[in-house]
DNA sequence: TCGAAAACAAACACGGGCGAATGTATAATC
DNA sequence: GATTATACATTCGCCCGTGTTTGTTTTCGA
């Protein structure tokens, strides 16, 4: 109806993709419409298609967002130069996964990356997106295995690169249970315990 | 066309079932139609209209036959009664993942679950289904850590439960990290040392 | 052997979502 | 203060998939 100012539109436009997470979240990515998301974010679909070019343009804003979070999170605390690296690691790792309970957002577009949408076709560009920054993170990964054996708190002969993707796919496991089954894991206690369990026997 | 006999009627239903696969592996559940669906499997919608009730009613049937498959896997593995049953539920494992690279068919339908459909609405019962499967699945790794103590391999006081929840998650991020990322992960040679890793600190 | 039901094929009606085109009122710009 | 670009709302036409119904042929059972 009315012109907004520029300010205004940048929170439409969040208004925008914050609807969209809740809509895909309970509907689907696929089975998500332009309208749901519309009504939902109480503007028209006209709104929707003037600040994103389609469905995959907004998820593809959500997919960004996220993850760029998680990068920052590691690059930021690998800024920090720990003592002991491993344990470092761990506590990263554990407060990764407490961050799923508390943070409401993270948790819905996770859940939508792992549960609710399906990655045929174009959307399958967004796997490559992931696997990209899922070896980029493995590399990150074994950067506090490489401080640690500098520390001499981890034999020389151990394989970084191995324990690297060992640890990324058990925290990628347990993120995957945890979305699939709130209730059969309770990360403020669980978390804690399986980071432990993991580098017991490197520590 | 022509009315077939009770044998090639079952035939028909499991082309269906496999075409079914491949269409929802290539274009996802959601975004595959039924006419996609009969064209590859060489038979009109109509046919699939009376092997089944709809769409869900054909991923139901795949849903099915592969859960099934996994539990049988592992309760014929529990009723060999190993030695050393630490390094059987590791071997199990390591074999379990090493499968996927063989057995096309597995590789694309757990493709599908976890990467092709989106859990809303109806869909939602599967997550239910897995979720289930999953809880007696880390019931019975129990079962081996519970073995393994009575054989004195594993400390009394080792939370088994935990230590199940942990493997299962660790197992599934594997196949998740894997089936993302075929090239990433030769199950092969990685699969071993991804699950000696993990038992290397128990026995 | 003769109905009856099985195993499909073919045709039908229906809705609903998408993209684009158009309209419109205001904010920005000069 | 007039013009232009912005930030949407509204409308339109189109296609596509779904569920159902009806039609056809053949096998099975009594």
């Amino acid at each position: 109806m009315v012109r907004r100012t520029k300010e205004e539109a940048l929170k439409t436009r969040s208004r925008i993709m914050d609807a969209a997470v809740d809509v895909f979240f309970d509907r689907g990515v696929a089975n998500a419409t332009l309208n749901d998301i519309a009504t939902r974010a109480d503007v028209t679909r006209g709104a929707i298609y003037w600040h994103f070019k389609n469905k995959l343009d907004v998820f593809d804003a959500l997919h960004d967002q996220l993850q760029l979070s998680f990068a920052d999170t590691i690059l930021s605390d690998l800024r920090n130069d720990h003592p002991h690296p491993l344990l470092q690691l761990e506590r990263l790792c554990s407060d990764l996964l407490i961050d799923l309970e508390n943070n409401q957002h993270k948790f819905k577009v996770l859940s939508i990356l792992f549960f609710k949408c399906d990655y045929n076709g174009e959307m399958g560009h967004f796997l490559d997106l992931q696997n990209a920054r899922k070896k980029q993170n493995i590399q990150l990964f074994s950067e506090y295995f490489a401080r640690a054996k500098k520390h001499k708190h981890l034999p020389a002969d151990v394989d970084t690169m191995i324990v690297s993707m060992a640890l990324m796919s058990y925290v990628t496991g347990i993120v995957v249970d945890y979305l699939r089954d709130t209730n059969s894991i309770v990360m403020r206690e669980h978390a804690p315990k399986f980071m432990r369990f993991f580098f017991k026997n490197l520590g």
